[in-house]
Order: structure tokens, then sequence, then C-alpha cells
DNA sequence: TATTTATCCTACCAATTTAGTAGGATTCAA
DNA sequence: TTGAATCCTACTAAATTGGTAGGATAAATA
């Protein structure tokens, strides 16, 4: 399942990425028009701005704005920052490799096998799509 | 993330396909060579029995054994039993459909768009793949 | 028929994760 | 200097995960 988390940032992220121009866009003004806690989406826009997808500006007439084009925002790095590894199992995790303590040959064990497809198929989608190509 | 009990039902699954014959084989024996945890396994062999992957026999020379050939288990089937829903939100889910309430417009929803690509991409792969695959 | 050996089944439990909330500190514009 | 906005830490209720405990049931065999 898509945490709420991650469903919630990449609403945001589209969101300002379809507004007419950058300028700063409240957090209650992103809540409201996507149906989202205004605290939760708080946090959500913070870790946002800490990766590096979003800028922030403080007091009135502050907010926040994208700080990249959609173009070139990778769904590989969204995903990565909300909702962590891509892949499933830490075996066949790219940028969050681990062995399995209960595995003795990776190269034998079906489940390795099985999810370093899925993990392909999945870093094939999330790399050829970026903000823009979701937002409508 | 995939659940243990997803990787370990695998496991077991994957193990008693490459048995010589369909004789069955204890709990046990399947817990020790896999290093899975007995009274764990024992329930999830419990649901994979009860959704016609395997069969079972009490008592003395009991045990657990495959009731089709592994060519003809698709990892669809496993995954939805073992897993659930392959789709990440229940919007794009095909078996498990469900809207989102706080989604007035799917078909404008960038998280749609996104998770439609992602549940294709991972239906292909688990539809193209048989428990006759993943073992060695 | 009694015993042993295995699965069957329900109920419980600790730890972790998720989806938030509370409340104040900081910064900026007017 | 006073709002208005983000920043930041800490807390929490509910759900999920990964088990465990303990007995009921069924089958083989001595």
């Amino acid at each position: 399942m898509l945490s709420k988390k991650t469903k919630y940032g990449l609403k945001a992220l589209a969101f300002l990425a379809s507004q007419p121009d950058r300028e700063p866009v409240q957090i209650a003004e992103v809540a409201k028009q996507e149906n989202i806690s205004q605290k939760f989406l708080e946090s959500i826009l913070l870790t946002l701005r800490r990766n590096g997808f979003l800028g922030s500006k403080k007091g009135k007439g502050g907010g926040y704005y994208l700080i990249k084009s959609p173009e070139e925002i990778q769904m590989t790095a969204v995903m990565r920052v909300l909702e962590g590894p891509i892949a499933m199992v830490p075996c066949v995790s790219l940028n969050f490799y681990e062995k399995c303590e209960d595995c003795p040959d990776e190269t034998a064990c079906s489940v390795h096998r099985l999810m370093l497809k899925v993990r392909d198929a999945n870093l094939e989608v999330y790399r050829n799509t970026t903000l823009a190509d979701v937002i409508s």
C-alpha cells in the first residue's frame, strides 16, 4: 500500500506544479484544495523542502513553491524520499541494499529472483515518469 | 515492503515445488530448511491450503504438498493471497477497487495516473512469472 | 484400542508503523 | 510591533506485523 504521506506529497507536488507561476502557495491553500489535513501536510512539505524539491518563504505572502521544472522531477526521486526504497526487499535494493540474514544464497533464492523483476519493472516506470507527466 | 508472511510463503511454495515428488513434507522440515519460525509458517501454510495451493495430510507421515504443477501457479495468485492487492492504491485495483473519498475526480488525479502505470508494470511481471520460473 | 505424530484452529501479545495532533519558536512583511 | 506564515520537536491513538501459546482433531501404527 502507498502511504498517505506519499499520496499527499505527490498531490501537493502536482498542485504546485500546475500553478501558473512559481509564487509561494500557503500550506492552508494546498491542504484545502487537495483535502489533506493541514498539520500533516505541513510535515510532508517540510521533508520535500529539505530534500530539494521545494523552496519556502516565511511570513506574510509566504508559502511553498517548486524549485525545479516539473520535467526535471523524476518519480524515482519522489518515491525514494516519501515512500522509501523502491525495492520490496532490501536484498534487491540499489540504494538501500542489505543482505537477508535468513538466506544463505541470494542467487538461489526464489524471492530474490522474483523481486528483482519487480524492482526492474517499477524502476522502469518511475524513471520514465516525471512530475510533468502526471499533471493534467 | 514485502511482508515476512509473503516472503516465507513464497519460500515454502518454492521448497515444496522443488521436491522430487509430491509426498507430504512436514512443517518442521520446511521451517528448518528455510529458516522460518515454525509456528508462524504453520499459519501461512494453512492459508495457502485454504486458498487451493497446497494439500495436507494429518498424522504420522503427514505434511503439506503442492496440488498443482509449478508451471500452473501464477505469481498474481500467490501475491494476492499472501500480500493482498497488487495495486498500491484501491482506486486502481482490479480485484479490490474502492473509490478514494478525498479525490473528486480520478481521471484528474496525478496519484491515480502514476499508480495505474505501476499496477500495469507489476501485473505484467506477476502474470508472466510462475512458481516454476522462480525455482532454481 | 491406545499412543504417537502430525495438522488444525482460536486467541493472545509485543513491537513497530502510520497518520496524525499540540504547541510553541522563528522569520518576514507591513 | 503585530500579524501571518513556516519551522520544529514531541506526543499519541489506532492499525498492522510477526509472531507465541495451547489445545482440538485426525491419521497411522503398535
